[in-house]
DNA sequence: AAATGATGTTAAACTAGTTTAACATCTCTT
DNA sequence: AAGAGATGTTAAACTAGTTTAACATCATTT
């Protein structure tokens, strides 16, 4: 079982002893899924944090018009769940499915208080990752306000170059709010200025 | 010095001995604010983070336009500071303000390693807040993406009852990313529906 | 190579929310 | 009680982004 790269993300906030690092082995596994399999389905109590080993998965919820919004998306050494349903244990707002076929280190709730428990040092780690999280989120309702369409588009390009590749280009319409047809008038509109 | 409501917070997540109150106690401070009074201003680094012991504060930044635009208030049992800038201790995108005389209870970047260490506990209690937080912030990611602005006028009305009185409306519009003539507007209208 | 389904483009008509500007009301200070 | 400053309202002209609908392109399957 290879969970090296998420040893390697642990070790720049905390450093654990070999003995932590087996238990910890010992508690979590590695799931494969194939493209368009959901990790997490809205309505479901998430039942994982996922720490993303290779492939790509978006968070999305169908809103009572049925459409879809995209909320985030996460590649290789991302963490990706609902975690409004993982830590209060109740339903998901979210669906979680991959877009490609990804492989992903699960740590299930069941054994997430026993790690806290054996390895108080993750409790750290899992703070740090988190108030990261929480400054990201808040920076895109900034971004939300204050820039326009294009504004947000040029900044996710410039800020995921990698994830831009991946997807198709309705998602990332999806992602920055608006529709499919108004993202292709901005990128004719940017291929005409320059 | 009066930090029992904090404490009685605190006891919603963990249990602390009466020497870890102790300590927290001699670690922390409570400052009084003024009406108007910055407790961040947007360029400084974040020295504190905030537990509202009394009054509201709201958190804003000012935008390339010169424009206010209002991320978040606090009130009585909520924490305030500017996250990004406090962890990271870089310059603060944001501004906090107190619309109201407060008190507020300050932990300071220079003690909250100790706190940490002789307290390891709160290092849960913080993840836990902060988890919250980030799944607040979402929520409001998605509201900002399928609700009208009346929709979200009337979301916040029943969320913060408390804070709407609290508020003058064109900060209310500013919170909801609207203008105020616009807020002003869905308010008419709301009251020849019923 | 034809057919299918998924993705992307263009353009016209539309709408939610902005801008501007004038005016109304309220509260505090003197 | 008069004036000033902050807050709130109304309405007309405007604009960023949506909706609808038709068509273009590309990859995959048969």
């Amino acid at each position: 079982m290879n969970i090296a790269p998420l040893l390697n993300s642990i070790s720049k906030y905390i450093s654990l002893t070999d003995k932590e690092i087996e238990y910890l082995e010992s508690k979590v596994f590695v799931r494969k899924y194939l493209k368009g399999q959901y990790i997490v389905q809205q309505g479901d109590v998430c039942k994982y944090e996922c720490y993303v080993l290779s492939g790509c998965t978006k968070t999305f919820y169908i809103d009572k018009e049925g459409q879809e919004h995209i909320i985030m998306f996460s590649i290789e050494d991302w963490w990706t769940s609902d975690m409004g349903s993982f830590i209060s244990q109740t339903p998901a707002d979210f669906n979680v499915q991959c877009l490609e076929n990804s492989e992903l280190i699960m740590i299930s709730y069941d054994v997430v208080e026993d790690l806290y428990r054996e390895i108080p040092q993750l409790e750290r780690f899992f703070r740090k990752i988190v108030e990261r999280a929480f400054v990201a989120s808040q920076k895109r309702i900034v971004r939300n306000f204050s820039l326009t369409a294009k504004e947000q588009y040029l900044y996710f390009r410039e800020q995921y170059p990698l994830i831009e590749q991946r997807i198709p280009q309705y998602m990332i319409a999806s992602y920055l709010g608006i529709t499919k047809e108004f993202l292709s008038k901005i990128k004719s509109q940017l291929i005409l200025e320059q």
